[in-house]
DNA sequence: AAGCCGTGGTA
DNA sequence: TTACCAAGGCT
C-alpha cells in the first residue's frame, strides 16, 4: 500500500494543520480536573492514572487523590498502605508504587522540583517515553512528542502510516513525525489536541470524519481508508488459572487475610487465602485445607463451596472456587498475615476479584446459611 | 521482542 | 459471549 515516514509529511501543510488542530482543541476540549492545573506533580499524577485507563474512570480517583495528597511532599511521605488504598480498583498497581518511588527521588535529587529535561524525567521510575513527553509538554511547554495509542491512530490515518502499531519499534516512527509536526508555540495544546481528537472524533471503529477539524489534511479521509487504519495485530488469548479461596473466621468473628508478594501480580495488595490447584475440582475443599495447613499452619473446616467467581486480567483469567469456614487452631499473625474485623478491612487495599468474593460471602451469610 | 501487569466499558 | 479497547511501562 502506502509508504510511511517522512515523505508523508509533505502531503499536509504543517502550519495550517497546527492552526486547525489547536483551534479546535481550544474551543472543544473537555473540562477535566487536571486541565485546571499547572503543578507538574499534578499533571504527572494524572498521566500515570490515565495510562491504559479511561478518563471517566480516572476522574473520581484523581479528585480523591488530590484531596489526600495535595502536594508531591504529601504523597512522597505517605504510607504505602495509604497509597495502595487510594489506587484500589484502578489496576496496574505498580504504577502507584513506582510513582511514590519517583517522587521520593525528586525530593532527594531535585529538591522537590519535577525535572524538566527529557533525560532527567525519563530516568524516573514509571516514566516512559509517552509520560515524559506528556509532562514536559503540558507542565513545562517543552516541545517533546507524547505518543500514545490515540496519537498513533490519528497520525496513522492523517499521514497514511501502515506500520503495525502493536510492534514496540513502531512508536519511533510516530515520534519522528510529531517532532516535525509539533507546534513550538504551544506544544502542550498540540499534544493534548492529538489525543483529544483521538478520543472524541478519530475513534477506533467509526471515526466522525465529517466533524473532524483536520479532515482536509487527512490522507485516510481522502482515500477512504480510515476504517483500515491503524494496522494492529491482535494479541493471543489469556491463560486460565484455577484457584480455591477461603473466607475464614475465628472465634471472635475476625477474618483471615494475607498480603500478596512484593512483586508480580497485584503486588502488596491484601487478599483472602487462596491456592492454585491442578487436579479436577472434585476435592477442592481438601485441596484448600491441605495447602492452608502447609503454608500457614492454620487448621480450619470449610463448607461445601458457596459459589465461584471468574475474573479476567490482561494476560490471564482466574476461576475462583469460594469456601467459607471456621479457624480451629491458633493463628500466628505476622506483618503479612492478619485477622481483621469487617470494619478494619476497610483500610486495606484488595483486588476487585477479592472484593467480589467478599460480596458473595456477605450475601451468603445474609441468607442465613451457616459457616 | 514479547510477556507481564488490572479494570470496566462496549459492539 | 467474546473480543477489543483506554492518555503505557518494565523486564
Amino acid at each position: 500500500m502506502q509508504k510511511n515516514s517522512v515523505e508523508c509529511l509533505e502531503i499536509i501543510d504543517i502550519n495550517n494543520f497546527q492552526a486547525d488542530l489547536i483551534g479546535w482543541f481550544t474551543n472543544e476540549k473537555r473540562d477535566l480536573p487536571w486541565r485546571k492545573e499547572r503543578d507538574p506533580y499534578r499533571i504527572w499524577v494524572s498521566e500515570i492514572m490515565l495510562q491504559q485507563t479511561r478518563v471517566d474512570t480516572v476522574i473520581p480517583y484523581y479528585n480523591n487523590f488530590m484531596e489526600q495528597f495535595p502536594t508531591l511532599d504529601d504523597f512522597a511521605t505517605a504510607d504505602e498502605e495509604k497509597i495502595l488504598k487510594a489506587w484500589e480498583g484502578l489496576g496496574y498497581y505498580s504504577r502507584v508504587r513506582n510513582l511514590q518511588s519517583a517522587c521520593k527521588e525528586v525530593q532527594e535529587k531535585y529538591e522537590g522540583v519535577v525535572p524538566n529535561t527529557p533525560k532527567e524525567i525519563s530516568s524516573l521510575k514509571g516514566i516512559g517515553p509517552y509520560t515524559a513527553g506528556a509532562v514536559l509538554s503540558i507542565a513545562y511547554g517543552v516541545p517533546e512528542p507524547a505518543v500514545d495509542g490515540n496519537v498513533m491512530r490519528v497520525l496513522s490515518r492523517i499521514l497514511s502510516i501502515w506500520e503495525d502499531i502493536a510492534k514496540p519499534s513502531t512508536r519511533k516512527i510516530f515520534e519522528e513525525a510529531v517532532r516535525k509536526l509539533i507546534s513550538h508555540e504551544n506544544p502542550s495544546y498540540f499534544n493534548q489536541a492529538l489525543m483529544e481528537l483521538g478520543a472524541l472524533i478519530c475513534t477506533p471503529t467509526s471515526p466522525s470524519c465529517l466533524l473532524c477539524p483536520v479532515r482536509e489534511h487527512c490522507n485516510a479521509f481522502e482515500t477512504g481508508t480510515q476504517k483500515e487504519l491503524p494496522v494492529k495485530t491482535k494479541k493471543t488469548k489469556v491463560k486460565d488459572v484455577h484457584l480455591t479461596a477461603g473466607i475464614l473466621t475465628d472465634v471472635k468473628g475476625r477474618i483471615l487475610i494475607r498480603k500478596r508478594p512484593e512483586s508480580g501480580l497485584l503486588a502488596n495488595l491484601w487478599e483472602f487465602p487462596n491456592f492454585e490447584y491442578v487436579t479436577d475440582l472434585k476435592n477442592g475443599q481438601g485441596d484448600f485445607l491441605n495447602q492452608l495447613m502447609n503454608e500457614y499452619e492454620v487448621e480450619a473446616i470449610v463448607n461445601e463451596s458457596l459459589g465461584s467467581i471468574e475474573h479476567v486480567f490482561s494476560h490471564l483469567k482466574w476461576y475462583i472456587q469460594i469456601y467459607s469456614g471456621k479457624i480451629l487452631s491458633e493463628v500466628k499473625e505476622t506483618p503479612r498475615l492478619k485477622l481483621v474485623s469487617l470494619d478494619e478491612m476497610e483500610s486495606y487495599a484488595f483486588p476487585v476479584s477479592h472484593q467480589k468474593m467478599l460480596q458473595q460471602f456477605l450475601e451468603f451469610k445474609k441468607d442465613g446459611l451457616t459457616l
